[in-house]
DNA sequence: GGCTGCAAAAGTGCATACACTTTACCCGGC
DNA sequence: GCCGGGTAAAGTGTATGCACTTTTGCAGCC
């Protein structure tokens, strides 16, 4: 396959606008998994990834190692990568993480969003809404995440943008690893719910609604049940 | 059998604790910089890394595109390597995510740390204090720094305490950029504050000192002095 | 038949080679 | 003397080569 990704200028809050080869190709992969199209584990050979974009394994390698930096992707000694595999711990840890930062993130935005900014939410809203009533799974799961960067940005910190970007696409691997229950529906009706709080300058109640926001999609997972312990489970019954 | 074709993927952990000979580099380079031994603007270039590692310039070149990820250093094409020279809006954009994260980093450590946890504060406190007083620049300035990211490690959460490592390796570069005014003694007298407030349980008291003195760090810099307007400078009087 | 061990295949780790871009230098013109 | 142009040196961007490690597969052996 000659062309195996469009440009997908969307993700350009998680993945840098500019920069060379190199960036494209981790920009590529890592849309990819944000996508649900690279799942947890999937071995990422330098030489095949090499051949579908045309490029020598130097700069596929380079790709890896940023992408590794991001936690991504897992580089183990002498036996390549793979998409990373985040372990119910991280997953805790990266959930802390965003609570801290979009309980603060949120406050703001209630007392500084200006009204077309308001409007620019509700567009994004009604985008997830349309991605959820076609079933475009892709496209709804790289929206509902967008929406968390998307008040970010408009915030005016880049610095804060990419931090969230970082969490929110490790969010989406661990979303995929441990299956979350928490359905696309109720996530975008909770963006509404904190968007008509923001619209309203309600910044107490903006930040509630966001905790509880995140701590729904966290209680979802199904942080116990997808790797069982081995050694009881195959104990002769 | 007692020793089947076991694994031992011992000896893989502990040879390889963090990674390979990139991230070697890339700790080296991130040390050099926080403990200001290499000024912002300083050009990199490959080569000469690479004969002081006595590596070749592929690993080099690999590290420089982490700690670019890190904007430790800034990559311009066919320009090579530079030290960031972070902008004032840059800068802004750091510390105000600071805020947000360490105000609630800190809170959470009023509830949560364990006396043996402030003993071990008290301990890099006074370890701060020593090096101020031995004029020690370089073991200072780090020590500073670190302190923010030990209360992020004794909280458990090593996804919060690499973020905040590298918005404190950032905020080392800023400081020396805009020559900060803000004396050491300083923050290590407001770091004390802290710590009394956190030994106390007293969250509030400690989110309203670490605010405090994040602020204090922010404003003693010359965020206007450094490089003036060159226009306004220039014009004929 | 299944386990052991060896050897080929595949894959990674690093260095080097080469094309192309930028920078530095020098010389002639003014 | 200073400016401009052109050429050489230095430096970056990517590909390729080779050594070494891991994995796979097969044949021999119990």
């Amino acid at each position: 396959m000659p062309r195996p990704t469009a440009r997908l200028p969307v993700i350009r809050s998680i993945a840098a606008p500019a920069g060379g080869t190199t960036q494209r190709i981790a920009a590529s992969i890592t849309t990819a998994i944000v996508e649900r199209r690279l799942l947890p584990g999937t071995k990422l050979a330098e030489q095949k990834i090499a051949d579908i974009f045309k490029v020598s394994r130097t700069l596929v390698r380079q790709a890896f190692h940023q992408l590794s930096r991001d936690k991504l992707v897992t580089l183990e000694p002498a036996r390549g990568a793979r998409v990373a595999e985040p372990s119910v711990e991280e997953a805790r840890q990266v959930f802390e993480v965003r609570q801290m930062l979009e309980a603060a993130m949120i406050k703001r935005a209630a007392a500084e969003l200006a009204p077309a900014q308001i409007a620019e939410l509700r567009a994004h809203l009604r985008a997830e809404e349309a991605a959820i009533r076609r079933t475009d799974v892709s496209g709804r799961t790289r929206l509902l995440a967008d929406f968390h960067v998307v008040v970010a940005t408009m915030l005016g910190n880049e610095v804060l943008a990419q931090m969230l970007g970082e969490l929110v696409s490790r969010s989406s691997l661990i979303a995929l690893m441990y299956q979350s229950a928490h359905s696309a529906e109720h996530s975008s009706l909770e963006h509404i719910a904190i968007v008509d709080a923001l619209e309203k300058g309600d910044a107490r109640a903006a930040a509630r609604l966001m905790q509880s926001h995140l701590h729904h999609v966290e209680q979802n997972l199904r942080l116990k049940s997808r790797f069982p312990d081995l050694a009881a489970a195959l104990q002769p019954a």
